[in-house]
Order: structure tokens, then sequence, then C-alpha cells
DNA sequence: TATGAATGAGATTTCATTCAT
DNA sequence: CATGAATGAAATCTCATTCAT
């Protein structure tokens, strides 16, 4: 039976049960967010029963955490590659392209991690970790572009800019307000160039 | 008894009734967020058995969709209010104080605000309407300040920055990261205005 | 139906629910005991729904110690009927007859009830304000049939040997060891009237 | 690794595991009350897997009696000694000193046995066991000091009244009803030497 | 014998919603 | 319109016990 195969391969293999509960939250919470899901179902569609849950995760705020590291790491990992050998201009709008890709298909998961934000302290603690990450390599990319890296002050502000206008852009409420993707994108690019070399083309 | 006067005015006061539920959510929102909160408490706050909720609601979502419009009509007369009679320049900065100030109370609201917009279509629409009337707004000032307006993709990427840009200085986010209060309005001031008026002073 | 008949008896009427719950739970608490029951069942029991019982009572112990003070009070109310119009003498033998009589009807209560007494404190100062109601009417009990009460100390000792020997009376303790109840009694007669009269004789 | 050490020790050593676990179990019966744990905690705490509890007990209940057996072994180990060459006075006060001290450090422990006492037959067993030993104990004391034994039910009366009172004393309920530590012991002693010697001078 | 992992069964508690008055 | 009471449904979490190694 299919279902002894996957118990045989998890079963006393904590390592895979807790790779199965992240695979499982992940998804589930994009498809029905987390307010909507609770651990039973997930520990469920992750092929375990909901006690077992319990063993790797202290509740479903914990799973979460877990959910948005993975989500974090792959998203580096993405644009790490994608950019490999590109040029700076390039990489740019590749990194918006990728991005912008998995924010459409995370939309949901986007949504939660919103709300959570301000509701756990450890998640609200998880994000900043990862913008202060996420500003370093702003600011090391300003500085091998253009010689010297803008003050803090401005990257920090690019960040927040760029991250709600990628939010905009996924959910689609820059359309619903009547502006189409490609001026959208060039209005980021725009902004970005100008914020972090300080004039207006790429 | 006070309790029995109460009770007289509200009595069979149907739009009363709708008011006070409004203000307790209003307050109730904000306090334990939409998430940690259910309808019967929010009765009991304004004064109202469980059931008389539902006299006047379909369901918590229903009572958050009023309570953001209220939240929204607030917000104009306050910027109306502090605006008149002011200069330009000084009206952008009074803006700024009165919206900082008011997403500063209303923490935990706009964070309930945040996670349902993707959740809940109808909070969503709302919110995409309330967009387009600043959009409005922003092109008459910035047409009324240096006689034209910016085109609407530039408006609508300026209010979505000038939105999470709030967002994070009203969340300490902006601190978090090592940006203090006086260098991120400078910067979101000057970004604004690059944006609208594409030049780098005030 | 009768299920019908008994519901419209107790809906919508509080305090017949809260007496129901209050039966049901001394008669579950003394079948099964505190620990093997849960407020589920014993709403059942009552007739209700499992989340009524918390219309009533915060939690089970909530519920334990009102059942407590019924069992106090049904006490009080049987010794005094049964004492109304008899000598000294005899009244305490009636009163030793009365409690233990409801001491082998509460066996499994009463072992909940010694159990909580140590684990849960306001069931520890229920049962020593009733303690100290209990030596007040000692006192005056022996100031009545002596002319003078004993020391308060003597009263409290007094108060510990007999709570303890009608318990292993009841529980049958006594005649594990041997002491059939004739002889017991005796003894626990003869031990009250040295500590309160000072003499061997009643 | 000391935890290596450790394992090297106890592993495929059961009377040491048997003994590890009943130590865990009086700790931990001690601190969080039978019906406050589980035997997984108390396997952990011996420094075992929880699986390996059932290779040694068939449940919790059992252990309690293991431990149970143990504190009473205990018991009577520390008044052996204590009365070793003590006069028979001392001999009456020093156990008094000794079982008091017991008493304060398992308060929580005999909270559980006397909750137990009535719901487990066991347990029952094992102290009315442990009470016959007692009371042939008191015979003989009272014969070597007075030349002979009072009647068995006077002794099993003295039991459970010393029995009762210690606990008082031992859990401050003497205390919340007015009656000083000083007094209270005065009085227990004057009782048992009534009982006893059938007189009220020790 | 020892164990890590897994889980069935179940207790506690919450809450949106209904219903009779 | 207003309501107190009641509850079905469900989510969270615990724990004794088993099983394969």
């Amino acid at each position: 039976m299919s279902v002894a195969v996957k118990r045989d391969i998890r079963t006393r293999n904590p390592a895979a049960a807790r790779d199965a509960l992240i695979a499982a939250g992940a998804q589930v919470f994009n498809r029905d967010g987390y307010f909507a899901t609770n651990s039973n179902l997930i520990a469920r569609e992750a092929g375990y029963a909901p006690a077992s849950f319990y063993t790797h995760f202290d509740d479903k705020r914990a799973l979460f955490l877990a959910v948005y590291e993975r989500w974090v790491a792959e998203e580096w990992d993405e644009i790490r590659e994608v950019i490999a050998g590109k040029s700076r201009k390039n990489a740019v709008s590749a990194i918006v392209d990728v991005v912008l890709a998995r924010h459409r298909r995370t939309r949901t998961f986007r949504a939660s991690l919103r709300a959570l934000d301000a509701l756990e302290p450890r998640v609200r603690e998880a994000r900043n970790q990862q913008r202060a990450r996420q500003v370093v390599w702003m600011e090391d990319f300003a500085r091998a572009a253009a010689g010297k890296a803008p003050p803090l002050k401005r990257c920090v502000v690019a960040l927040f800019a760029m991250e709600r206008l990628l939010d905009a852009m996924a959910d689609d409420d820059m359309a619903a307000l009547g502006v189409n993707e490609r001026d959208a994108r060039r209005e980021l690019t725009e902004l970005l160039d100008r914020l972090l070399f300080g004039n207006g083309s790429v």
C-alpha cells in the first residue's frame, strides 16, 4: 500500500517529519491562510496524525516561523541563482522577475505574514533581521555599481518602498488603480535607481 | 439607574446600536486584534447582548468593514481640519504629523487591516477605493502646487511607497533598522517631492 | 417526549441549570471521583451540552467548590434537624449517626475533597472556614453543657481527631484494623467527652 | 561525556532503572502532585525515555505504590535511628519531630496519597497494612512503658487521631484555625498519653 | 533492556449562531 | 429591536501506550 510505503520512508526520521510539516505548512498557509487553518489539518496533509504535530513544533505559530525562514532562504537561493553571471542592469530586472513570480505564487502566505508581523513579536523580529540582511546586500550592490553606497537611511527607505511596490504589483493592487505592470515595473526601477544611485537613468 | 437610562436611550434605536457596535469594534480590534476577538465580546463592550450583534451586522467581517470605513472617514476629517489655511509646504508636514499620530494610535487595527486585505475581498475593494480617492487628491494637490499633475503611475507609486513608509515609521520598523524618525521623515518628504514634482527640494 | 419536557422546564432558567449542574456534579464526583471525570460528562448528565457547562462555571474546579458548599450546607441542615428537641447526650449520638451515614453515602466525594484540599487553595480555604464554624459550634455546645468552653486548642484538636475518626469509620478503615463500629463509636464518644468536658463519662 | 557514563551505569541494569524511576517519581509526585504529572515526564526526569517506563512499571499507579512503600520504609528507618538510646519520653518527642519534618517535606506527596487512598484499592490496602504495623508498634511501646498494652480499639483510635493531627500541623491547618505549633504538639502528646496510658501527664 | 517517534483517544475550551420570549 | 441562554462544531493540546529497532 502506498500509505505503508510512505510511512516506511518517514517513520522514525524526525528530520523528514519536520520537513514534511514545513512543506505542508507552506502549502496550507498559502492556500487557506494562517488563521483559516489549524495544526490538525496541516499534520494530516503532511501524512501525520494531529498529535504528531506537537512532536516537532510547539504550536502553529512556531511552524509558521519555520515556514517563513524557509521561504526567505528559498528567495535568496533563487535570487543568487538567477543573477549569476548577469550584468548589473540585467540583475536588477531578473531579481524583480524572480521576486514578483514568487510573490504571485505565495500571495496568501504573504498576507498571513503581514498579519503576524504585527501580532507575533517573533515574526516581527525575524522579518526585521531579514530586512537588515537585505539592506546590507543593497549597500554592497550599490557600492559595487556606483563606487560608493548611499546613506543607510536611503537604503532603508528604498527597501520599504520596494517591499510595498512588489506586494502591490503581485497582489494586483497596482492594476486595480489603473497602472499596468510594465509601467509599474519601470517606475519601481527608476525609483530604486534614484534612491540608490542618485539619478534617473539605469 | 444609570443602566436603565442607558438602555432607555438605546433600546429600539438601531442607529445608536450600530454606532455603539462600530465604536466598540474599533476599540477592540485595535486592542486585541481582529483574530483574537469575537462578536460576543464586542457586543458586550458595546453594552449589548451577543445576539444583538446579529441584528446589525452579518458577522465580525461586516463589522470590520464598517469600522474601516469610519476609520478612513475620520482620517479625511482630521487631515481636512489640519491643513485648513496652511501653506502647501506646511500642509504636507502637517499631514504626515496627523497620519503618523493616527497610525501610532491604531497600530493593532492596521495590522488586522493588512491581514484582512488579503483574506477578505470586500476589505480589499474598500481599500483600493480609498486609494483611488487618495490618488485623485494627490493629483489635485500636485496640480495646484506645480501647475500640472504627474502621470497617474507616478502618483500610484508615490501612494504605495508613502503607505509603507508611514506604516514602518509608526510601527517602529524604521527604528529597528537604525533609522531615526527625523531622518525617515526627511527621506519620505524628499521622495514624495521628487515623485510628485520631479525635483529634490521641498 | 421526556427530553422536551425536561428542556421546557430548564431552558432559560439559569438558576435551575446551575442547580442541575451542581446536582450532577455531586453525583458524578461521588461516583467516579473528581479526577476520573470531566466537565463534558457532568454537563451531559445534567441534561446540557458540554459548552453549556461554561455558561455557569469557569471550570471543573469551580463546580467542585459549589458542590462542596452545598454538601456542607446540607450537613448542617441535617444535623440541625436531627438534634431538634434532643437531650445533649442523645444529640451527640444523633450527630454521629447522621454524619456517619452521610459520609458513607459520599465516600468518593470525600476522597476527592481530601485530594483537592491540598491541590486547590480555594478548596483549602473553604474547608478551613467550615472548620472554624464547627469549632465555634463545639465551643457553644460545650459551654451549654458544662458551663464553660474548653480552650480553643482543645476544640481544634477534638475537631481534627473527630474528622479523621469519622472518615476512618465511614471508609471501613477501622474495620480493616479489626475494630468494629460499635467499639469505634464508643471510643470516639469517650474521646470527645474527655477533650470537651475533661472527664470520661457522658 | 557524563551522559554516556550515566548511561553506561544504568543501561541493562533494570534494578538501577527501577530505582531511578522511584526516586524521580517521589520527587515529581511531591513537586507537582500525582494528578498533575505523567509517566512520560517522570521517565525523562529519571533519565529514561517514555517507553522505558513501561519496562519497569505497569502504569503511574504502580509507580506510586512503589514510591509509597519506599516512603514508609524511610520513615521507619528515620524513626529507628532517632530513638536509638533515647528515654521513652524523649523518644515520643523525637518521633513527632521526625515525622513532622518528613511530613513538611512531603506535603504534596501526602496529598496525593490521601486522594489515591480512596481511589486505588491497592493503595488503600498498602496503607492499612502499614497502619497495622504501626498499631503493633504502639502496643509494644505502651507495654514496655506501662507494663500492659491498651486495648486494640484504643490504639487504633490513637493512631488515626495522631495521623490527622500530624497532617494538620504539617499542612498548617492548625495554624489556620489559630492554634500554634507548640500548643498543638502539647495537645497531641497529652492526647496520646491519655489514650495509651490512661492518664494526663507525660 | 532501552528507545525515539508516533498516535488514538479524549479533555478543555472557544465562539458564531440560533431560538424563544 | 433586544436578549439571555443554549449549543454544534471545531481547535488546541495532552498523554498513556505501542512499535520497530
